[in-house]
RNA sequence: GGGUCGGUAGCUCAGGUGGUUAGAGCGUACGCCUGAUAAGCGUAAGGUCGAUGGUUCGAGUCCAUCUCGACCCA
């Protein structure tokens, strides 16, 4: 941009000083002039060559960094370099070789399976990482540490996109072979997998890649056929049902998410349930409802008993009103006034409270219990029931209770053991045998209302319960495929009994699933965060049975038969066989599970064990969470890379599988095992955008991890999850991710200078720790308490405690002190001075750690950091474990020791900023300041230490002297003032001291030291 | 609506069992250096610890309420 002008480069001033970067005779040069200088070439002002300060020039001679290591990483274009490198040596199988010839204790992580199903989003690049980090982090602590990948393939998302292609096509589901279909499923996954599989290696992922682990695998769906066959062998499979959300039109369930909501125009009815043998005085409870058909369903009326309910008597009424004059109705307060409306009531009188506590045990007359035709289908006792999710929002503070027609009733039925009904079919009519109402429809086959609503509306009226009645607009679910309108319908589904008692001989940890589930959470897995614990605890305790089964296609069968003509409750309903399944999962490892839906396989699977004609075969799939809590079985206890003993050491996944994998995985475990199947269970959490909201692509604020490979790398992703808190919700975005750039760069130049310092390092110039200086040692010190807290660190899964760390050191300690004060040493002292060798001794044994601690966070850089050093075809940092740090390195006395030094330090730093601000100097190197410490003791460790080396000033007495007016001094190190003084002498031209001698050597222009360096 | 978790400087994080003027690094500003140079060094400014009320001699730390956000349910 700035050289726009072609012209300018064709300008000879221009072509000299733009090749004067690298060229030795204008380095001389004085460097003080603006960079401006390549930018505007023509300037006239700008010198075409300068005059040196001195004759002598010793740049050559003094051994300044020297790396081809470039500043600037360019990660984008190089990651997929080094990841090409590490497939052709097979970093990841090289490991695994490695392990074979040692005692290295395994370490496994498999992963809670993603679903096969779209690009990544910053969650899973999250997610992976994580896990990487923590594999690759066991490894170099020693470990074995493998990463079995898996995804998730069965399921209904899957199946919609084909409905989706089928639709398209003008085809419908039903009329196409099931086999067929879930090809088409399959396929559909493979793809993704192939997709998701590159974009998570990209990340730097390290893992069994070449042999994932896919729900959908032959081996995958017979083994989860087979855990499932377990729960029907020991008995905790049973048949019961459930209210779900249904599709008259379609006779088929829909999920929560195949449905829209839609405004519907909706009966409400307002009606009268007398109370038995005279109870709260013969008043009527009123109960409200906006789905008249449920009414022959009804078996319990529920009030809460927070709030505040009163009987009423009508004085005066419209006279189309349904309300008696005289008759007393008992409704919560807060609702009276509406239901007063509604009735048309026009006078009414609060009688009194009705404490709750006398609705219990209260028995109420169904409204049709006795109605002519009826043959005493309602004659039964229809209970009071208290419930939380009784609400004064609307109605009449009384809820109509059908348990096999809406969630809340359902939860009610099953805590106080309501019967279910079964009233209704699949089209959405009533049985046939129903009393006064079979065969009426509640929605017609073209989605439209049917006289179920009215006819129940007229009986009600005969009855005389309906006390009044309307309709309402509002909000209600419809099928996003037929638009229709859906209800809620009891159907037959199979359950895990989770309290069932197991007599399996795994009864360690308990009976039941539930007992050894609490159990494993209480004491066999280490939660991190330990919040996680409470949380899958409470889950557990609280859980009803777990449904098995969905009304799918797209997923492993629920293998087994009924016997026809027998009930559920029936003993030989379920044919339990153990030849028959292993004949099943025999057929399911060879084929599929596709073999299930092929023509005959009911016969071929009984040939000899039961007649065929005798039994149903079952054709709902298996809930997806089964499959996924089954990696426990063909993942870890049956895969050569999986875990010996079946149970893994980390499961590894978001907070929200605290209601999934870990809680699906714990319940099958505890059945199949009679344990959890993990160690540990570590969580992460959301990822929300800079201001902490949640991402939407209809805010814009999401973050794409292609995008940020793609304009800083997968290092800096990556480093953005290793400085994050992840176990909360983190937050990224534009400016954080610039933030996390920032300090990958100033991490980077950390290392670019070792490798600088380092450059020839030779074992000969090794130097023992004893002959150290102190200023190495204490560096020591700091390497061995790092060494600590680095592995408890990683060891905890806490990888923003060793990015701290790591980079505090290097900013702290590294950059600001060792290196600044060492530079001198470095750069100007002759190859063998003791000083320089163990300043690189020392930085040899830093560039081992520090390379190898961060390779976990950083593998791309730290390969590159590495070879860098080491040049090898085939070697990698990631085949190399953390370097052992001697104990013996530690030394708290000499830290102690430093650490006042440095305070003392402080002082001087701070002293000759006022006067660079005064313009006084500008290096340091210009003063020689007197120290004057009141504290006898910090006086001797100064006097001990090189303390103007440690300054990098170019001389500096210390003295207990009092210190003279004006000393500056700061207010945090009491004991020191600094009385400033100019470093008498000349500039030695190549160490750039200013010291007395200076000038009466043998080489112009140098001190003793460099003087003797030039021999 | 219920349950759980969280809210400490612009950013990322530290702050056992309550105890003097709340820490670090980054970023920012200013200055220096020009032999780590699209680097490096120094100095400085930045927080009523989400809000309110309480317990206490004393609370970022304990309690209550509220608020904002997230997750899981409904």
């Amino acid at each position: 941009m700035a050289c726009a002008h072609p012209d300018a480069n064709y300008l000879p001033g221009a072509l000299t000083r733009q090749g004067s970067r690298d060229s030795h005779a204008d380095a001389r040069a004085p460097r003080a002039h603006s960079p401006d200088r390549t930018v505007f070439p023509m300037s006239a002002d700008t010198p075409v060559s300068s005059t040196p300060s001195s004759d002598a020039d010793y740049r050559d001679t003094v051994f300044l960094p020297d790396t081809s290591f470039p500043m600037r990483a360019g990660l984008p274009a190089r990651e997929p370099e080094w990841l090409a490198r590490w497939a052709r040596i097979d970093v990841y199988n090289a490991l695994r070789d490695k392990a074979r010839s040692g005692d290295r204790p395994d370490f496994v992580l498999h992963d809670g399976p993603p679903y096969a199903n779209g690009h990544l989003h910053i969650g899973h690049a999250l997610n992976k990482t994580i896990k990487d980090i923590i594999v690759r982090s066991h490894q170099m602590m020693g470990h074995d540490a493998r990463y079995v990948p898996g995804w998730d393939c069965h399921g209904l998302p899957i199946e919609w996109k084909i409905e989706e292609q089928y639709r398209a096509k003008g085809l419908n589901k039903d009329d196409v072979d099931t086999v067929a279909f879930r090809q088409e499923c399959r396929r559909f996954a493979e793809g993704w997998v192939a997709v998701q599989r590159e974009e998570f290696k990209r990340l730097g992922i390290n893992g069994n890649w070449d042999h994932p682990y896919l729900t959908m695998d032959f081996h995958a769906e017979a083994i989860i056929a087979d855990e499932f066959m377990k729960f029907l062998m020991d008995g905790t499979l049973y048949q019961g049902s459930k209210p779900v959300m249904w599709s008259p039109v379609e006779k088929t369930a829909l999920a929560e998410a195949e449905v829209e909501y839609h405004d519907h125009s909706s009966h409400t009815i307002w009606v009268r349930f007398a109370p038995k043998n005279g109870a709260l005085d013969g008043a009527s409870v009123v109960i409200w409802t906006t789905t008249p058909w449920t009414i022959p369903q009804n078996r319990a009326v529920c009030y809460n008993p927070n709030i505040t309910y009163a009987m009423y008597r009508v004085d005066a009424a419209d006279e189309k009103s349904t309300a008696r004059v005289g008759e007393v109705l008992i409704l919560a307060d807060a609702l009276a006034d509406s239901v007063k409306a509604a009735a048309k009531i026009t006078a009414m009188t609060r009688l009194g409270e009705v404490p709750t506590a006398s609705f219990e045990g209260v028995a109420l007359s169904h409204p049709y219990a006795g109605a002519e035709g009826a043959n005493g289908e309602w004659d039964f006792d229809v209970p009071m029931l208290p419930g939380d999710h009784v609400t004064e929002d609307a109605g009449t503070g009384f809820v109509h209770t059908a348990p096999s027609h809406g969630e809340d009733d359902y939860q009610v039925g099953l805590k106080f053991k309501l019967p279910m009904t079964y009233n209704v079919e699949a089209d959405g009519t009533y049985r046939t045998d129903l009393p006064l109402f079979g065969g009426l429809a509640i929605l017609e086959q073209d989605g439209k209302e049917g006289p179920a609503n009215v006819a129940n509306i007229k009986q009600l009226a005969h009855a005389g319960a309906l006390l009044a009645k309307g309709k309402i607009r509002h909000s209600y679910p419809h099928s996003w495929r037929s638009k229709a309108p859906v209800i809620y319908r009891n159907t037959p589904q199979w359950f895990a009994a989770i309290d069932h008692k197991l007599d399996d001989g795994m009864g360690t940890y308990g009976d039941t699933i539930r007992a050894r589930a609490l159990k494993s959470i209480e004491e066999l897995v280490t939660f991190t965060p330990a919040s996680g614990r409470n949380r899958l605890h409470n889950m557990v305790e609280n859980r009803p049975d777990w449904v098995l089964s969905r009304q799918r296609a797209w997923g492993v069968p629920l293998t087994c038969f009924t016997r026809k003509g027998l009930r559920p409750t029936d003993p030989d309903f379920l044919l339990r066989n153990a030849a028959l399944n292993a004949r099943i999962r025999d057929a399911f490892e060879k084929d599929g599970a596709d073999v299930w839906y092929t023509e005959g396989f009911k016969e071929k699977m009984l040939d000899g064990i039961a007649d065929p004609a005798e039994y149903d075969q079952v054709m709902d799939v298996l809930d997806v969470w089964f499959d996924s809590g089954s990696t426990h079985a063909f993942v870890l206890r049956d895969r050569e890379d999986g875990a010996k003993d079946g149970i893994a050491d980390v499961y590894m996944e978001g907070t929200d599988q605290h209601r999934g994998w870990f809680h699906s995985s714990l319940l099958q475990g505890s059945a199949t095992i009679g344990r959890a199947p993990y160690r540990n269970v570590v969580t992460h959490g959301f990822t929300l955008d800079e201001k902490g909201m949640k991402m939407s692509k209809s805010l814009g604020n999401t973050v794409a991890p292609a995008e940020v490979i793609e304009q800083y790398g997968a290092d800096v992703l990556r480093l953005w999850v290793a400085q994050t808190d992840y176990t909360a919700d983190q937050r990224i975005g534009p400016k954080i991710l610039k933030g996390t750039a920032d300090s990958y760069r100033r991490l980077r130049n950390t290392l670019r200078f070792m490798l600088g310092a380092l450059k020839d390092f030779d074992e000969a110039e090794r130097l023992p720790v004893a002959e150290m200086p102190e200023m190495e040692r204490w560096i020591l010190h700091r390497l061995a308490e790092i060494d600590v807290s680095v592995r408890e660190n990683y060891r905890g899964f806490n990888f923003s405690g060793v990015f701290q760390t790591l980079f505090n050191f290097c900013t702290v300690e590294l950059s600001s002190f060792w290196f600044d004060v060492r530079k001198d040493a470095l750069y100007c002292d002759a190859p063998d001075s003791l000083r320089r060798r163990a300043t690189r001794t020392v930085m040899d044994l830093l560039f081992h750690r520090l390379t190898t601690w961060l390779a976990p966070i950083l593998p791309f850089t730290m390969e590159d950091v590495w070879l860098s050093r080491f040049p090898s075809e085939d070697d990698s940092v990631h085949l190399h474990d953390f370097a052992e740090t001697p104990a013996s390195w530690l030394d708290p006395a000499l830290a102690a020791k430093w650490e006042a030094v440095r305070r003392a330090r402080r002082a001087v730093t701070a002293a000759l900023e006022v006067e660079r601000t005064a313009k006084v100097i500008g290096s340091s190197l210009e003063a020689a300041p007197v120290v004057h410490v009141t504290d006898d003791a910090l006086a001797t460790m100064l006097t001990s230490v090189d303390f103007a080396e440690l300054c990098i000033t170019s001389d500096l007495t210390v003295t207990t002297d009092p210190a003279p007016e004006g000393a500056f001094a700061l207010a945090e190190v009491p004991s020191v003032a600094v009385e400033f003084r100019m470093a008498p002498g000349e500039k030695c031209e190549r160490c750039w001291k200013i010291l007395p001698d200076v000038g009466t050597h043998s080489h112009a222009h140098t001190c003793a030291r460099c003087d003797a360096a030039l021999g």
